[in-house]
DNA sequence: ATGAAAGCGCTAACAA
DNA sequence: TTGTTAGCGCTTTCAT
């Protein structure tokens, strides 16, 4: 099992506590002691215990990232801004996914794996804000997205009916009379799809125009490939169309996709715009107009608030650990970003 | 700190062993014992304890992914692999990500969190065989990709020259007499940009076609701002070129970019493949044709050297752990898959 | 089928 | 400035 602070201890002829200190920087450490402590942890190869010092401490510096997929660009792109930020403070990070599967969400909601994490930033899809509020862990938990008006625990969002209703509203001023909402309803998703349909219909009522509930093209999944095959049956139902709001930038890109398969031009027939402000949107032909979520701005929110409770839960702060502070929404800001396929002949 | 097995044990009216013994679904536990055990269980919220788990039985359950890039397509598909397989087995994921930088490298390697994880995962950028093989953590190790002829440990890979051969010899099988090398050479990547770079020579030696140093295109990254820049650089050079073996297809999005800008028609004027089948490329326009290393093969080849090592340490196996089996080279599948970017009027 | 008790490696209160 | 010691919560050997 390797060398114990015991085995340096003896070796360097001093106590336990004297390594623990050494170890840990602590003050009050003689210089000549320290050298004798580490020449004696490099001769033995000693690495303290990660289980002991968590067993002991009653924390583990480890931090949960649960999300529905790793390898969206949008949760990856998360995962790295918030990895940097655990790096930044110490923690290391857990990555999760669940697949929006209400059952593996419980799962790991109660404890990624029990009382081994400190605190978990969530990103749920399948439960609701009941079934998150009757958790057991009692580790910190940060939400992202929103829960309805319950307020479960800390939560970071973007303003999303307003973004929605930006984009669209952009569309619209582009000269555009027909905007459909690709993605208005999902099997996932919670409240976000909702949220930002009903700023896509605020911008429609702001402008005057009508809203057909053709133009709300429901989808399977957010994957490209679900974006391709609503815009396939839009195309195939001669819907009339001049401009798509995508509820995210994947289906952006697989609607982009289609629309060239149909001989479709983007911006010139169909001006299209996303949400997300993923990498590759950047670099597709033509580039993605979209939302771009403060992503820095997120991930050092959710950071902060779970320092905060932790602060709390130790006793530092006032309040103390039970009936502590009220959970705190976060608000972090976005833009639009325009780009190719927003854009017309009228400015 | 939450309730113990002691609390439990004093509830249920049992000593804390048989708690132990219900958690563990060990035998030899009365049905009655069991449910007046879960019935207490349940009434104090009752969690067992994963740092005092880990610290009695000396293995954590967790496993750890080291890779440059976390929000990359190809490692973020990777650690979402991983991530399933790591579930299967009951381990929990680590992701870290290094940058390629090497001292960060050097740092997780010792230890991501100093035995806290029972294996590692690692794909190095920065870190060189020799940096690789005195590494202190005991933990064992699977390297993804190759460290040249020395066996440091246990790793993945796949056949890296022969594929790009193939694609290679695809694009000149299609009537291609000048075919760059994007990504030739690139400040990360060890050992595998080398390896392509060869593959794309072979070809070209066993197609009886020169080896042109203006086609070796060096990056400056491998991400899609390094792939357009290297183009627009071989544009500006009027360097006569009709098809690109690009090293990733994240360099080769990049490619598709600046080209499409340049006016350069895509498979017409130059033709295109990549390396890696990420998701974008089968979407872009036109779509990418590309080699696809077999990524579920390659989790679950990476999940059983790590699961064989830990049995051997265990003292499972034969063997036992000092003097252990000699490192394993896993070489896993690859498939050469032909999309629109390399279509060409010639079969 | 269950209990008693030791101990995993570390930290921190108390002593010196 | 350093030593002594108890104990974090769990598993497990030895008894019964």
């Amino acid at each position: 099992m390797g060398p114990s602070m015991r085995d340096v201890a003896e070796r360097a002829g001093v106590s336990p506590r004297t390594v623990s200190n050494v170890v840990n920087d602590a003050p009050y450490v003689a210089a000549a002691t320290r050298a004798r402590v580490e020449q004696a942890m490099r001769e033995l190869g000693f690495r303290p215990n990660a289980a002991a010092r968590s067993l002991r401490r009653g924390r583990s510096g480890l931090v949960a990232l649960v999300v529905p997929e790793v390898d969206s660009p949008y949760f990856s792109a998360l995962a790295a801004e918030l990895s940097e930020v655990a790096e930044q403070r110490g923690w290391t990070l857990l990555v999760e996914q669940t697949h929006g599967d209400p059952q593996r969400e419980r799962r790991l909601l109660d404890g990624v794996r029990a009382q081994l994490v400190d605190g978990v930033v969530f990103s749920p899809w399948g439960l609701g804000a009941d079934e998150l509020r009757d958790r057991q862990d009692p580790a910190p938990l940060v939400l992202l997205g929103e829960q309805g008006d319950a307020r479960v625990a800390d939560h970071v969002v973007v303003d999303n009916v307003a973004a929605a209703e930006e984009a669209t509203a952009h569309l619209v001023a582009r000269g555009r009379r027909r905007v459909a909402a690709l993605g208005a309803r999902s099997a996932y998703g919670t409240q976000t799809a909702a949220l930002r349909l009903e700023g896509w219909a605020r911008a429609l009522t702001a402008a005057g125009l009508p809203r057909d509930p053709a133009l709300e093209l429901p989808v399977a999944s957010l994957h490209r490939a679900a974006g391709a095959e609503a815009v396939r049956a839009l195309l195939a139902a001669r819907t009339p169309v001049d401009a798509l709001f995508c509820s995210t930038d994947e289906l952006a890109l697989g609607a982009l996709r289609a629309l060239h398969e149909g001989g479709v031009r983007v911006p010139e027939d169909v001006a299209l715009v996303g949400f997300d402000d993923i990498e590759d949107g950047r670099y597709s032909i033509p580039t993605l107009t979209t939302v771009a979520p403060d992503l820095p701005a997120i991930a050092r929110a959710a950071a902060d608030c779970l320092e905060q409770r932790l602060a709390a839960g130790r006793g530092d702060g006032p309040g103390g650990a039970p009936g502590s502070a009220p959970p705190r929404a976060v608000v972090v800001p976005h833009r639009l970003v325009i780009r190719e396929s927003s854009a017309g002949l009228r400015a």
